[in-house]
DNA sequence: ACATCTTTATAAAATCTTTATACAAACGTT
DNA sequence: AACGTTTGTATAAAGATTTTATAAAGATGT
């Protein structure tokens, strides 16, 4: 899986820039780049990245004025680099919100290795995948399931067969295949839990269950959940 | 204000644990310490802290395989201490799911700092010290809950289970999710004490508890925390 | 030693899954 | 088209599991 990470480079020198981005790049980070502080507020502010590199030395602003501007409203990490090693450049940087405080020149695999880490406890897509389907939304990390934005109560069972159709969008699921995952490999013949099961969920998330949308039946094979544009 | 988070130390060395502990009561932090891989694996599990300071170089196991064992189930912070610098090291570390990677000697003000900005992610501490939900309060740094500005005194288990669901709004936590923070790793079978505290909880904060509205139960998954606008 | 909290135990209630039955629709064969 | 066979739907009772309510026993801390 590709990471789909937007990072912002805050950053004057020209070579530093862009040897981030090519780092950044080849590990499949998105990359915009802001060679002043002012540019750079205005970048983040207009489309908020998923991660802040900011070089504390910039030409037209104190560093730490920059960070603490960004603090006030923006949550994503900020990891710095800077030329600077002394300790209280470091405790102020920190204590302004930085996560992570990097001196140059650094090892880019050390970087990589602490962009990583604080990307990590971020909510970015895939730590937080909601699946959306018009007005069905599935939440897979709260484990609930919403329809016009009201919870729709489900059980375990129910959920998870849910969750596997959702996972599969479009495609047509055997009962083989659905019994397995959700029952188990020792359950691929017993047919009738599907069809009870598959009733349960038309009668709670089908508009009208008598001619369902959602789950579609293939006959002698399967079924299969769309949802119409 | 005091900082009531707890640290666990675990290091050989026993100069080292006396200047951290030192250092870190005299930052209002409570200090608990191991000597020995095997003796912090299970005093974390016991107990599980709000921050693990660990030392690479242990006697008895490695260290990224203490730390590989630690995150199979630890979710807070995890600083390293090492007197290791080389790149691969740090890399590993980072990638085992350490939040921050020192190397020895380092500047205990800068280390300070670094689980300052480790803590503040793990919204336990100052910086979000009181969770509303309309008529609930939930005062982290003071450990204390309102119910309409009455204060509810609540066991040490109950308000950590409490603080658990507060920090998860929403979100379907499992019976071993739920067992595993506030028990312990061990724990994971005891589903008995989740409902005999599950119940207490109810008892003083739903304003019915035979009609629990804070407290849902997911029937066979687990429960979830809610509170309607 | 006392009060408080946690753990263990048990019966009753609620919820969920499985099984059973009746009927409808689809399919292939003659 | 008529027939029998397979596949699917609707419904609900039976069975199993999970959850609640309650309280006694055990542990802990002051």
């Amino acid at each position: 899986m590709s990471n789909p990470a937007e990072i912002l480079i805050i950053d004057d020198e020209v070579q530093m820039r862009k040897l981030l981005e090519i780092t950044l790049q080849s590990n499949d980070y998105t990359v915009s780049q802001a060679a002043t502080a002012k540019e750079g507020i205005i970048m983040a502010a207009n489309h908020p990245p998923d991660m802040i590199i900011l070089d504390l030395g910039l030409p037209d602003e104190d560093g730490h004025s920059v960070l603490q501007k960004l603090r006030e409203w923006y949550t994503n990490p900020v990891i710095i680099l800077s030329v600077q090693s002394n300790e209280e450049d470091i405790i102020k940087a920190l204590d302004s919100g930085a996560n992570d405080y990097l001196t140059k020149p650094f090892r880019t695999g050390e970087l990589l290795a602490r962009m990583r880490s604080a990307l990590r406890g971020t909510f970015t897509e895939e730590n937080n995948p909601v699946l959306n389907f018009n007005n069905l939304q599935i939440d897979l990390s709260a484990r609930t399931v919403k329809k016009n934005n009201e919870l729709i109560k489900l059980t375990a069972t129910e959920y998870t067969l849910l969750a596997t159709f959702a996972k599969n969008e479009g495609k047509v699921l055997t009962h083989h295949y659905l019994l397995r995952e959700v029952w188990g490999p020792g359950f691929i013949n017993q047919s009738q839990y599907l069809r009870v099961f598959i009733a349960q969920l038309r009668k709670k998330i089908e508009d009208d269950p008598n001619r369902p949308e959602y789950f579609v039946t293939e006959s002698g094979v399967g079924y299969r959940f769309v949802f119409k544009e």
